[in-house]
DNA sequence: CAAAGGCACGAAATCGTTTTCGTGTTGAAA
DNA sequence: TTTCAACACGAAAACGATTTCGTGCCTTTG
């Protein structure tokens, strides 16, 4: 075992000073050319690399990013993910990961874990218990502390900083509006709870669409969903013969759940009922019927938000005023889950 | 912007020395009580929070542990770093996450980058590229440099170190055996290059199950995949008027991609063929019909890869001598892609 | 021959902690 | 009154690197 080697001990070996060796691998001029080859070999040799650690200490920045999102398993936030790693690593930077699991208390903890000198800044997707207690203590803090913090897919107004959002509204009119152009007259909505901030836009985004279209909304034919883990049979129950020829929902599972929903009331897809989901991810592209889907471009969406965030780190915070929100413009996807 | 409060200030302000206020908050004997209220309630008020970076370079250790896996957009490496992060949480360790892309060089410069103090060991799964190439040399390095090392899934028998695998070839076999049960007699494979660890021992299983089975190995219903972009074609062009009654597949995918392929045939799975993937994913739960599919348990491996780890770091390196290999057994689900 | 300037290098501070080893003050015992 | 613990606290080194500011020596020039 061979543990790594530091500019003290190549002085010692070598018989100069530290700071000689440190400008020597720095190619400073204050060197003498022959020293400067004489240490750079020895330090080639026993491959030396600077201590990240010591140099975070001494320059006050970590040169790493946290990005801390609700849960993993979810392919929406992978793709974020990969998109971030990819920006971070091409500049330079780490990445650390902290799942939330939804909780309100993980996400704080996980903050906190972060905020002494672990990273330089956040990118984040708030939990839905933080959404639904509206406390965002944490995330102040963060921000006093002068870390840069961009927040991505569920966002709050609350706090002012730089955002990446999908338009979740226009989306949801896109997806909509599709299905009115295809012949759907009555069009049901599967959402989430309002305090999910998509889940509110996205029923806004179909309202409006309706709405354009001269068709009125009817609230018997919009379901709410709660619990995820009961969405499936929430879900059965409220389909059950009901009379409609389209289904918005806003997400994958919602979708596929809905066309076995319809395919158990002896309905087919999508000869009977045409079906738009949310979010294109594995399961949409495989499923069958493959799913039309709003497709949200995670990985687009992370590429922005480690941009931003490394654009504010590396500036000086003298220009830190303004904040921007990008818009990740969405896409409809459409295959065999719609008419055509 | 109120920037974090260090010992020194805190210092200055109660007009005592730093040793005073380090030992103050860390409760030691050599302070007066007085003192010590005095300091303690004064870095409440401001909120202090011992700076990681520092802790990590006089410690030599940084509570990170870094995890690299060859992509993150593929749901079973999502399961393991949730379990890793549960219990690197759990014991006060943060996750460092890094993509290799499957590139032999991103994941060599990955453990260079994580290597140079940023963790205090790695948990990784091999890229493609890597195992192909048969260079370790980086595992070794790491290794040398005292970071210990945990192997997960794609593992390699060269390097030493402890490791976390499934029962590939009892999957596989279960897998088979299972069909084998229900009746079918010729069973196809679907798999991936042997240079792939897992390909090969999957298919040592099914060759296995087979020849207890007094079955004879056909190598015409064998399909090895190398370009996974390419694998719906050849799985098409593989099982185009094949006549069989089963399929194994080594992963979700190929399974679907089989699944299609023979629907597109006209026969019917699971009543003419039936099908069984692995890896138990979202894909498999949500699709019609639902695979029956051997379970890979993601997490419980990330978990006990994390447990590994960390448990070599926390203990003296005297008893380092010896390495584990896990393996955490598969179980078989079934669902609607084989006959009952 | 002396002063000046340039070259090549070293000392020390710094980042924020922890920890070891003093050291000054106080009280009590001799 | 002297001596010695005990007590409460401070100085300084250490982790590994960078950087500013010297400083000694040699060469050149007036």
């Amino acid at each position: 075992m061979r543990p790594k080697i530091t500019l003290k001990q190549i002085a010692k070996e070598l018989d100069v000073s530290i700071s000689t060796v440190s400008k020597a691998l720095r190619d400073s001029p204050e060197i003498g050319e022959d020293t400067k080859e004489k240490i750079k070999a020895f330090a080639k040799f026993y491959n030396y690399k600077p201590n990240n650690i010591a140099l975070s200490l001494k320059n006050r920045k970590t040169k790493t990013i946290g990005i801390i999102i609700p849960e993993i398993v979810h392919h929406f936030f992978t793709t974020v993910i990969s998109g971030v790693e990819k920006v971070a690593n091409e500049l330079g930077y780490n990445v650390l990961v902290c799942l939330s699991d939804n909780s309100f208390d993980k996400e704080v903890l996980n903050m906190e874990m972060l905020a002494n000198g672990s990273t330089d800044g956040f990118i984040m997707s708030l939990a839905k218990e933080t959404m639904q207690k509206g406390d965002y203590h944490h995330l102040v803090e963060a921000i006093n502390q002068g870390m840069p913090l961009v927040l991505f897919d569920r966002v709050i107004d609350e706090i002012t900083c730089d955002k990446v959002i999908i338009d979740d509204v226009n989306g949801a009119k896109k997806a909509v509006q599709h299905l009115i152009d295809i012949g759907c007259k009555k069009i049901a909505l599967i959402s989430t709870v309002d305090y999910v901030s998509v889940g509110k836009l996205r029923t806004k985004g179909y309202k409006t669409a309706l709405k354009d279209n001269f068709f009125n909304v009817d609230e018997s034919l919009i379901l709410k969903i709660e619990e995820m883990d009961e969405s499936e049979a929430e879900i059965e129950r409220f389909l059950k013969d009901k009379d409609i020829d389209g289904v918005f929902a806003v997400n994958e599972h919602f979708a596929i759940s809905a066309i076995k929903a319809i395919q158990e009331n002896g309905k087919k897809v999508p000869d009977d009922v045409s079906v738009i989901g949310f979010t294109d991810g594995e399961l949409s592209k495989r499923f069958i019927p493959s799913l039309t889907t709003v497709s949200q471009h995670g990985t687009r969406m992370g590429e922005e938000a480690a941009r931003m965030l490394i654009e504010k780190l590396e500036n000086t915070p003298a220009e830190d005023e303004k904040y921007k929100t990008i818009i990740v413009e969405t896409g409809l996807v459409t295959r065999n889950s719609t008419k055509s």
